[in-house]
DNA sequence: GTCTATAAAGCGATAGAC
DNA sequence: GTCTATCGCTTTATAGAC
């Protein structure tokens, strides 16, 4: 009921995006135990307690810089859908995209044993909806590829989605790239060759 | 200089071993951050300051936990190495060996964030040590199945032993676990084999 | 060496003034 | 809504009696 709100909400919405930007990086960054709500206002450049009136929770920090990530996850998708490739070509695509993203600093890592987190992520809507429309559309490629027979049809399409999901925080990039001894695009190039033709030759 | 030492240092070594097991089994199960002193003590059913005359830190439990893993993995190497295998089947069988040791909740899991952590680990012998004499026995493996063919000779070494050791903590098999739809060792079987064939048929 | 009790510090979250 | 200041809780680690 302000008399500007347009302004307003257009700031607020800037500073929002502001926190989930620094979140983001430093879940990447130092993953979600090891980052601090002081840390994050101290980005920023705020204070605590203002941080708290846009998000109520530092599980609700983790569930919105993930779904920032699932949103671009999904662009991704989309514009691969545009390209005339086969099913199996656009999930390496996505999977070459994902280690880009993190070698980017930008693919924010979860513990996947805190409960309380998992409960604000199965909780929040926004998440969940993404999280399901992306899992649809690159399930729809897995089966797609396996009836084409570019990916191995015995193995569970639910298996090669948690695989794809798994190798996005594959935490062998950053042990490569701490070694020194190769560049960037090489380790990417390998990592997803490993990840579709494993190791045997 | 005590009157009975062997008495008591006898008693004294199953303390801490049975320390260390349920150090060995609380990192398996939640993880080192998620992993509290408190519920060590109340696991074994001593006092706090007792399990600190035994270890300095919360790091060097977990180091201790890690050494005692690395032991397992060592004589597992051993072992297999009496058996007439190719050098690929050798590490294809210490892959499933640690996918079966993840499946067990025998396999500690480490953050590769934690600094503090990767100070103690580093700077403590028996665990540096046995890390340095599991990654030469694997190493000499992984050059060998390269050389005769086995294993992919374009892929780094090293990279190659990164692989092995992240796929032993590999969250895959949790997530697979969970949906209940598999059996244990048919999921190990698909694990082993995306490794080292991939997700490709 | 083991215990009870407590210190010391970090962190998530909030109260209350503006 | 934003700030300063602080609460309340958890957790690591230790002091001191036995």
């Amino acid at each position: 009921m302000s008399a500007r709100p347009r302004f307003r909400e257009q700031f607020l919405q800037a500073r929002e995006d502001a926190i989930v930007e620094s979140v983001n990086r430093l879940l990447a960054e130092k993953g979600f135990e090891a980052m601090t709500v002081d840390e994050v206002v101290a980005d920023v450049g705020i204070a605590k307690a203002s941080l708290y009136k846009h998000f109520t929770s530092k599980e609700e920090l983790a569930a919105a810089a993930m779904v920032r990530v699932l949103d671009r996850a999904l662009e991704e998708v989309a514009r691969l859908r545009g390209l005339e490739l086969s099913a199996a070509a656009r999930l390496q695509a996505v999977a070459r995209w994902a280690y880009e993203q993190q070698m980017a600093g930008q693919m924010p890592a979860l513990p996947s044993q805190n409960s309380t987190l998992r409960a604000t992520l199965t909780g929040d809507k926004a998440y969940m909806d993404r999280l399901m429309q992306l899992s649809d559309d690159l399930g729809a490629w897995i089966v797609q590829a396996q009836g084409q027979g570019e990916l191995n049809p015995a193995l569970p399409p639910e298996l090669v989605l948690y695989t794809l999901f798994a190798r996005a925080c594959d935490p062998v990039l950053g042990v490569m790239r701490a070694s020194g001894a190769h560049t960037d695009a090489q380790i990417v190039d390998w990592l997803v060759a490993t990840c579709f033709k494993g190791l045997a030759p």
